[in-house]
Parts: C-alpha cells; sequence; structure tokens
DNA sequence: ACGGTAACCAACCAACCAGTTGGATGTCAA
DNA sequence: TTGACATCCAACTGGTTGGTTGGTTACCGT
C-alpha cells in the first residue's frame, strides 16, 4: 500500500491545504488572475506539489470547483414542498459563503459553455434534475419544462444579490451589507416568491411593501 | 488648433476601433485574461496608442465599461408603470446583447466592492435612484428602500439567464438556447413578476404553469 | 534494513506580456 | 515651404509566470 495511509497522511493534509489555499485564490482573482507561486506559499507548500498532485493550474481550478459545488449540494436541501423557504435558505447560505459565489461566477465567464462542457457536468444535470423533480412533487405537477424554469429563476432570485453585491449597495443603499439589510432583503424575496407562487398578494403590494 | 480635426479624424476613429476591440477582448476574458497585443491587432492599430490614448490596460477597462453602461442605460427604458414589462424588455435587452453582461460580471468580480469604488460610481447611483423612482410611480407609492429592493430583484431576475446561460441549459434542458426556449422563459419570468406585484394568480399555479 | 513513495527545495527556463522609446509620417497655420 | 505638433509604428525591455528538473530527506510497510 501507499505510505502515510492513516489519519495524519500528509499527502491528504497537503492536498487539502493546496485546494483550501487555491479555493481563496481563485474566488479572488479568477483562473487567469490566480498565480501558483501565491497559492503554494499561502498553503506553506513547495509549488511543485500543485503539478505533482493536480497536473496544471488550470485542472487544479477544476478540482476546486468541483469541491465547491459538493459542498453546495451537501448544505442546502432540495425544494420540497415550499419555494419560498427554498429561496430563503439559499439566500442565506450563498450570503454566507461568498467565495463559493464568486467561484461559480469565475467558472461561468471562463467555461462559456457550447463547445467544451463544464467539469462534472452530469452531475450538475442529476442534481438539477432532483430538485425539478423535488418542486414539482411540492406542487404537485408533473415535472416538466415549466417547472424547471422555475428552479432556475428561484436560484436566481436566491444568489443574485450575491452576485452583483455592489449593485446591491448602489440600489438600496448602504445598509445592504448590515446584516439587517440583509434580512430585509431575504424577507422580500420571500414575500415575492410566496406571493408569485401562493397567488396570496391581497392588496397587490405585498411583495414590494415591507411591514411598516 | 489640432491636427485632423474634421469628420474623418482618424484619431477618433482609432480610439473608437480600439474601444470596439478592446470591449471584444475583455468580454471574452476579463481584465487579467486580455491580451493588449489582442487588442491591438484586431482593432488594427499599434499597441501604442492604446497607451496614448487610454494610458493603461486597466485605464482602458474602465473606459469600456463606462460606455457599456452608457449603451445599457439609453437603450432600455425605466419601469414605469408595468414591472412586468420592464423585466421582458430588460431580459430582451440582455439576451441580445451577451457581451454586455459578461462585461458587467467581469467588473463585479473585477472590483469587489468595499474600499475602491466603481468607475461612474455616481452615475450609476443616479441610474438607480431614478429607476426606483420610476417604479414608485408607477405603483402609487412612495420610493422607499422596499421599492429599491424591488428593482433590484426584477433586475436580477431579468438578467439572470444571461448570467448563468449554462445553468440555464442544464436546468431546463437545451431548448434554453434556442429562440423558443427564449421566449418560453421571458413569458414565464412575466407571469412570475406579474402574479407576485399585481397578486392575480388565481390557481396558485399561474406563475410556474405555462399555457398547456 | 530496505525499497518505494512522496514531500521538500532551490534553481532554472522559455514564453509571455504590459508598458516604453525614438524616429518616421502626416497635417495645419503662417 | 517651413516649423510645430500630434499621430503612428516597429522594435525593444525587463519583470513576471506557468511549469520543470534533479537531487535530498522523511516516512512506512514488509
Amino acid at each position: 500500500m501507499s505510505p502515510r495511509k492513516d489519519a495524519k497522511d500528509p499527502t491528504a493534509a497537503t492536498k487539502a491545504a493546496l485546494l483550501e489555499a487555491a479555493r481563496t485564490e481563485f474566488a479572488a482573482y479568477g483562473v487567469a488572475g490566480a498565480r501558483v507561486d501565491r497559492i503554494a506559499e499561502r498553503a506553506g507548500v513547495n509549488k511543485e506539489r500543485i503539478y505533482g498532485h493536480f497536473g496544471s493550474k488550470e485542472k487544479l481550478f477544476d478540482t476546486v470547483i468541483k469541491s465547491a459545488m459538493d459542498e453546495v449540494a451537501a448544505a442546502v436541501a432540495l425544494p420540497g414542498k415550499d419555494p419560498a423557504e427554498y429561496v430563503s435558505n439559499l439566500f442565506d447560505f450563498y450570503s454566507t459563503h461568498p467565495d463559493l459565489v464568486r467561484l461559480l461566477m469565475w467558472e461561468a465567464l471562463h467555461y462559456r459553455g457550447e463547445d467544451d462542457l463544464l467539469p462534472g457536468q452530469e452531475l450538475r444535470v442529476d442534481k438539477c434534475r432532483s430538485k425539478t423533480e423535488s418542486l414539482a412533487e411540492g406542487l404537485g405537477r408533473e415535472p416538466d419544462v415549466s417547472v424547471a424554469r422555475m428552479v432556475f429563476t428561484l436560484v436566481g432570485m436566491a444568489m443574485w444579490p450575491s452576485v452583483m453585491p455592489q449593485l446591491a449597495r448602489i440600489t438600496v443603499g448602504e445598509e445592504a451589507a448590515t446584516p439587517e439589510g440583509r434580512e430585509a432583503l431575504r424577507e422580500h424575496l420571500v414575500a415575492f416568491v410566496r406571493a408569485a407562487v401562493e397567488g396570496r398578494a391581497g392588496d397587490g403590494l405585498s411583495a414590494v411593501g415591507g411591514r411598516p
């Protein structure tokens, strides 16, 4: 067997350190902007180890992305019965993990769809399908395209404030960055989704107005 | 006066060529990934002109961003009376101008808010304020934070499919890329917004279901 | 003790790339 | 025509960067 396979396996440790350092670096600067030296330094590991373990900067990026997606998948429950709560959960998760959001953005820009497919493609497809199925079941409908569109929109609404934090601040003011502002925004989204999906917007403003 | 000041002013022409080439390059690769040589070559102009006219790669990027924002501002009307139609218009605009969306994404990632402020900051603030005022007036409300949140969310919904085209394809399938799929998505968004804002979701599924 | 695997390290390299320079070219005012 | 001025451009530069190499040390199962 390979040496050092026990709990303190230094191989796994360096790999993990590298991966975490890489996540920080890539989240901050993207693939093109990231510096291999900086990653190695931050991980406290020699640069050469990156190539030994991952092959190239690009492949390291792919690995980081995959691990990030696993984290998202593990952390957030399926839409299930209540789409509004799903948005609420997603919103909180992304708000507290801005690096993950940035990572996904860099990836979206780096792999401009079309020809080259993303790392972990079929895994993503499965994930999205199960989301759609979950929401369809919760709503008592068949999992068709329109439900899929719904899932897509809900995810977008939850992620958007973390995707464009500056725009949020410009639009709703400085308080967007405060915990209270965050909470208000989440409530706004929840009300919006609830009104759209359950059609219980009595005065026609429930999604717009807060609770003054 | 300066030489060549007439209509065919070659200075203005090279500047314009440079700006367009830069927009394409930056949209494709971002600030870090963009290559100054490539921009100059695509513009059919010597690299040095970039520094003569704009000072640096970064400043060129800023200029590109500013011109892009002017284009957005000029192309899309204010929310006004009908938020759903606003989303519809925005959606169409962004769908037909994916480069602009990418540009804004690169910028959002490049200027991670906080300390350094974005190019054309106050212009943006004004723009967002007038959007909020327009929507508030259309809804017969005062332009407060909750209306601002609404504006922010609407913009997000309209932009989201262009921000994450791959996710759209993964979630709703290949048809997301077709004109029909685009249209269906737009209608879904319109129905969603209408239901949320006007509270006329009769069966509770109007935002979810299409019109089968 | 031994053999295999991996971590470590320092120097190295070739390509790349943002930014510069110095002179050639063209245009206008006089 | 001439002088002044700005644009244009090919060649250059120097620092950076992804990736490599060769040799040494540490660990572990057998």
